[in-house]
DNA sequence: CCAAGATGTCATGAG
DNA sequence: TCCTCATGACATCTT
């Protein structure tokens, strides 16, 4: 087993997971019973307008069943985060070398103490952490790429809400190491409670400490005992050993942290191409104290105003699902709010001034498209100054045959050299959609503006001006639910991909953050690491000078430094510190039960 | 011709 | 109860 095959798996895994995380999100879109009499009511009713003009069967087969996507479930085992460290240097109550180390490791005590972090276990997190690192950072690139997100503040603890479900991909992938190699939950194993316990050999089997190798470490400060600090469990533990003995010790060098960040930001580079100049300036964004740009213009043609200031702390689940409620409120409650709309998404904040001028109000919204593509709701004339738009756009008037329409309402042509006006009522009609139709066939005195957007109190006034026939209300009354459903399905589609771009920026956010606290994970490794380092040459110098009565060092098989709760040192006999270490490592097993 | 996206429409439920 | 809005689902059209 050897780092190779570490990475070329961990490069499988970051390829299939990046493919699974660009997939679509399934908005769960389930087929339901729907029933078709209704629409064939209204169809039979099309049809008869469109007087059997139109006679194709518009009844296809019905579209392919969404298959139900593979979505990664959160397989969160786990993770450590750097919030353990302090606790656990703290704790750092091993077991007594000595009692544990299998007499043929002996002679190797002082090389695995410069690795004491590199256990096999801990190896497999770190380089799990590493996968993560990798893969939130080559995400935030990708969408960096995009747009400028980089807006909510890293420490907006709102932003933790939901944390779990965008980590899923890179916990599958922790998930896969854990099943080949074993728990990440041994990650500090170093110091937990199972290493500390390990069966009590006997008090000859002395660990050296001293390059003479003629010393053990089986030595306590006090309540801490400082020997085992300096081995890794691998060598204190046999139970858990899966990996050990297949990771020889030097190799624990090889991922040594700083080493980790390089490795990290080269495969970054490697994976999404790009440069070390925009790998290394990704880092320097990390290595930035709040890991986070405060620039604050979160692509800010991509909100609405209302979601805008909704989630401009905007990270936590509750700004977007409150965002939905908060925009759907402003285009509906007022009459003069409007959205500001992103061209992103395709939309405009500019109300419809063409032909709304009454009705402006009660529409709150209007698609920017509106203006050159889907004229419904405009006065016709205001297109004849527009003949541009002729090929702009697509035109959803479902091409219901306006010249079976027509044929009825307009005067046929006169020749096959159409005039210009006659170009511009053709043009016109394709641009009318099919309410509008409607409504001219059934001779509308007003306009489908009015029907749809007038209040409902000036819509009955204008419906009682007029003496219609029951066909006529009840095309109006369509026309009006028609038209108001519209607008809103415009409304809703806007806000879906509103509160989609939301969860997006939420999920980089957290992706940041993650990132940031693998990092500082790191650093707090290192740092351990060179605590230990230090602790280690102290204790070396303290105990190998000191002399008994006779001048003669003692001998670490019998005599260990323990701390005192003052903070002095004291020499004590090796089976005291033993018994000493085990109750230590009692208490948080009984605490954790 | 197919797929994906855009848009309109309907049904339904909530306010 | 009626009106309006929001939204899922589907159909249709466009690209």
């Amino acid at each position: 087993m050897g780092w190779e095959s570490h990475l070329t798996a961990a490069s499988a895994d970051i390829d299939l997971i990046d493919i699974l995380w660009r997939q679509d999100i399934d908005l769960g879109a389930g087929r339901e019973i729907f029933d078709y009499s209704h629409r064939q009511k209204e169809q039979d009713v099309d049809k008869d307008l469109r007087d059997g003009a139109e006679q194709e069967d518009t009844w296809s087969g019905e579209g392919a069943e969404a298959l139900a996507r593979n979505l990664l479930v959160d397989g969160e085992t786990g993770e450590s985060f750097p919030a353990q460290f302090p606790a656990d240097i703290s704790s750092i109550t091993e077991a007594v070398p000595s009692e544990s180390e299998p007499p043929g490791l002996q002679n190797n005590l002082l090389s695995p103490l410069l690795t004491g972090t590199e256990s096999p276990f801990d190896l497999e997190q770190q380089w799990q952490d590493l996968m993560s690192i990798m893969e939130m950072q080559a995400m935030e690139v990708n969408t960096s790429t995009n747009e400028i997100l980089y807006n909510a503040p890293s420490g907006d603890p709102l932003s933790t809400n939901y944390s779990l479900a965008p980590n899923t991909p890179i916990n599958q992938n922790v998930s896969l190491h854990q099943a080949s190699l074993g728990g990440c939950s041994q990650d500090f194993s170093l110091f937990s409670p199972e290493a500390e316990s390990l069966p009590v050999a006997s008090g000859s089997t002395l660990l050296p400490l001293l390059p003479s190798n003629s010393t053990s470490l089986n030595s306590s400060f006090g309540s801490t005992n400082l020997a085992g600090l300096f081995f890794p469990p691998q060598l204190n533990g046999t139970a858990n050993d899966t990996a050990g003995p297949e990771l020889p010790d030097p190799l624990g060098g090889l991922l040594d942290e700083a080493m980790l960040d390089e490795i990290s930001l080269m495969d970054l580079a490697i994976e999404e191409g790009f440069n070390p100049v925009q790998a290394s300036q990704l880092e320097e964004e990390f290595d930035s104290d709040s890991g986070l740009s405060l620039d604050s213009s979160h692509s800010p043609s991509s909100l609405s105003s209302s979601e805008g200031s909704s989630s401009s702390s905007s990270s936590s689940s509750s700004s977007s699902s409150s965002s939905s409620s908060s925009s759907s409120s402003s285009a509906s409650s007022s009459a003069s709010s409007s959205f500001s709309e992103e061209g992103a998404v395709g939309y405009s904040s500019d109300s419809e001034t063409l032909d709304l001028e009454e009705a402006e109000g009660a529409v709150g919204y209007q698609p920017e498209y509106s203006k050159f593509c889907r004229m419904s709701y405009q006065d016709p004339s205001q297109l004849s100054c527009l003949p541009y738009l002729e090929h702009v756009g697509h035109n959803h008037t479902y091409n219901m045959a306006p010249s079976a329409l027509d044929s009825a309402d307009l005067p046929p042509p006169s020749g096959l050299k159409k005039g210009s006006k006659e170009k511009q009522a053709d043009f016109l009609d394709k641009q009318m959609s099919r309410d509008e139709h409607r409504a001219r066939a059934m001779k509308i005195p007003f306009t489908n503006d009015k029907i749809i957007n007038l209040p409902v109190e000036e819509f009955n006034e204008l419906l009682s001006k007029y003496q219609l026939s029951e066909a006529q209300l009840s095309l109006i009354r369509d026309i009006r639910r028609r038209g108001k459903n519209k607008m809103a399905a415009q409304n809703c589609r806007k806000r879906k991909l509103d509160t989609i771009l939301n969860l997006e920026r939420d999920v980089e956010d957290l992706q940041r953050d993650k990132a940031r606290l693998l990092r500082e994970k790191v650093e707090f490794l290192r740092s351990l690491r060179q605590m230990k380092q230090k602790v280690q040459s102290l204790y070396q110098e303290v105990f190998g000078r000191l002399r008994d009565e006779n001048g003669r060092p003692y001998s670490p098989s019998q005599y260990a430094l323990q701390y005192a709760g003052d903070g002095s040192v004291l020499l004590i006999p090796r089976t005291l510190a033993d018994q000493q270490a085990r109750r230590q490592e009692r208490k948080p097993k009984d605490r954790r039960k």
